[in-house]
DNA sequence: TTGTACGCGTTATCAT
DNA sequence: ATGATAACGCGTACAA
């Protein structure tokens, strides 16, 4: 049999009721009673029904992280793992539970995100934010659910945690700039996704600041063959590209290697710049130059902000925007200068 | 104000218990009713509050993942993640949510979990069994809560998915002797993670089928500056060493590579063979060999047999064991021969 | 075929 | 300071 209240309740001599006040810290429990009812919660290891609980409060402790990928393509990559490890450990040191909403299959967002919703199972909800049309966002709001976005919608003002792509971008092509490419490429991800908007924009805007009018640009979605088509088509009509900037990370960089070398094109003489940056770039030869994004820290942030949500103290701003930093390393000319 | 059975009820003309007979799909209903209440059901987008379901089934709906580690490091790599993202998938697609379960701090592991079974929050763990001693995981049988390991725990027989670390070892060995090395040492894992211990034996097994004597193994954790001193100790106490087999990935791979650079050893003269399979493993140079583990898999079977544990349908076996496979590729002598 | 009443474990309110 | 009692929302015997 499960331990209940009661059961505590009887053993002390006491109702349920002084229990659960003495559980939850209410006062107005004279110091003998409570250490009698203390003593007795520890020793038998008591905790309270979980389930019971959020019937009674009407919150169960729980935290949603909500992937708008399924699992087996969005939780391999390093990207969404890195947040939801920095969103799992504070809300795991905040005394929350964390439930990985991931779509059952591709595209089922909306389904997943109603269920759940509508079952009130989670009191809070972190938001992977590019897929998730503006209605849905409306309704969230109009139903007073707590949630945060995790990279900006760009035509839904809301509480968000980001990554700073533009100044990110920024460092990059400057970076490239001084090291003397003139003719810098950039491959970005899928149009449609609010960053590659953005890096699109300060990509340009960078090049035009530093009196580069040279351009050149492409998207891509994140399956080999749509990057290496991309890639091809670019480095065809444009033969006299210097470098290139790759507005996205993981397989971009994979499939971008792999291209460059079967076409002989040689790192630093052409060069190479990431947005994302993992330990193993510092491995290849020549190591890649990277923009590294703080994703762990924007997960743990993004809890911090709808922890505040939750407990309905305003946050101190709408949005929190996290800086990233420059990796440099051989693939952009730095190394090239010395030798 | 949140839809309840009550409202539904009250609308449809009938008693609670009659639309909570229809979502259930009891039979004894007219189809006159049990249309008009799904239709009302449809409509208002009705869903029956969890907690409260929960409450009165005794059964939550969730599955907790309880890592070992804390988020901060465990997520980051790609062990853990890929059967996050195996279990996620499954568990989603079966109906189940998914509860991360990550020790606030590096240590809590026995406290978490008990926070978690005793209030029952969840209905089954699948449990990454490498830091539970034999007395919790007792425990929890005798509790009978459903639970299944992944990584099988030697002094602990129960329902586990593992992935064959001797099949590997000795998949790996092999090829090594037969791509010509005679003097293969080993980089193990902790030595009290069972799998270190498998791998060793598997590794000491091989060689002397493969009539080869010599034999150099040395013990490391995970943290950058252990690595560093087991591979130099081994390395120097063994100048004549001619290969090695890390049987770990991520950082061992790392820090290895670092150091054998710096030392000036070169591959594939000597030889390396990873066990942990990576995509840019590919991309260095030369490239790296690997066994490859079936991880996002690991983690669906896991699931699948928690929930026959769940279902009290006795699973076929109590053990299911995932063989690797070998990527092989320059980093272990087969091309210098083509050269 | 449908409705009633109670239990699930906890919390909160209102007496005492 | 403590104790009854009524929600919380749903499932389910059992009665009608």
């Amino acid at each position: 049999m499960k331990l209940t209240i009661n059961q505590i309740a009887e053993l002390a001599q006491v109702s349920k009721g002084t229990v659960s006040k003495v559980l939850n810290g209410h006062r107005g429990i004279s110091d003998s009673t409570r250490e009698r009812i203390l003593k007795l919660v520890k020793q038998l290891d008591y905790h309270p029904d979980a389930s019971a609980r959020a019937l009674a409060l009407q919150k169960t402790g729980v935290l949603g992280f909500l992937i708008p990928h399924e699992a087996a393509t969005s939780l391999t990559g390093n990207y969404w793992t890195s947040m939801l490890s920095g969103t799992s450990q504070r809300a795991a040191q905040a005394g929350y539970n964390l439930l990985v909403l991931t779509p059952p299959h591709e595209g089922d967002l909306q389904g997943a995100l109603n269920h759940i919703l509508k079952r009130s199972t989670v009191d809070g909800l972190i938001i992977g934010s590019e897929l998730l049309d503006r209605d849905s966002l409306s309704e969230l709001v109009l139903r007073k659910v707590p949630f945060v976005l995790l990279g900006r919608n760009p035509d839904f003002d809301h509480f968000s945690v980001d990554i700073d792509s533009v100044q990110g971008t920024t460092l990059m092509i400057r970076h490239m700039a001084a090291q003397g490419y003139r003719k810098i490429g950039a491959l970005l991800g899928p149009a449609h996704y609010p960053y590659s908007r953005e890096r699109l924009d300060a990509y340009q805007r960078t090049l035009s600041e530093a009196q580069l009018t040279w351009t050149a640009s492409a998207h891509s979605d994140y399956r080999s063959d749509s990057i290496r088509r991309s890639l091809l088509s670019l480095l065809e009509s444009h033969p006299d590209m210097d470098a290139l900037f790759l507005a996205s990370g993981g397989d971009f960089l994979l499939d971008t290697l792999r291209i460059l070398r079967e076409r002989g094109i040689e790192l630093p003489r052409f060069g190479l710049g990431v947005f994302d940056d993992y330990p193993f770039m510092e491995l290849l030869s020549p190591a890649i130059t990277a923009i590294r994004q703080p994703l762990f820290e924007a997960g743990e942030e993004a809890v911090t902000l709808l922890l505040q949500l939750i407990q309905k103290t305003l946050p101190a701003s709408r949005l929190v925007t996290l800086p990233t930093t420059l990796v440099s390393r051989e693939s952009c000319g730095e190394v090239t200068r010395e030798r």
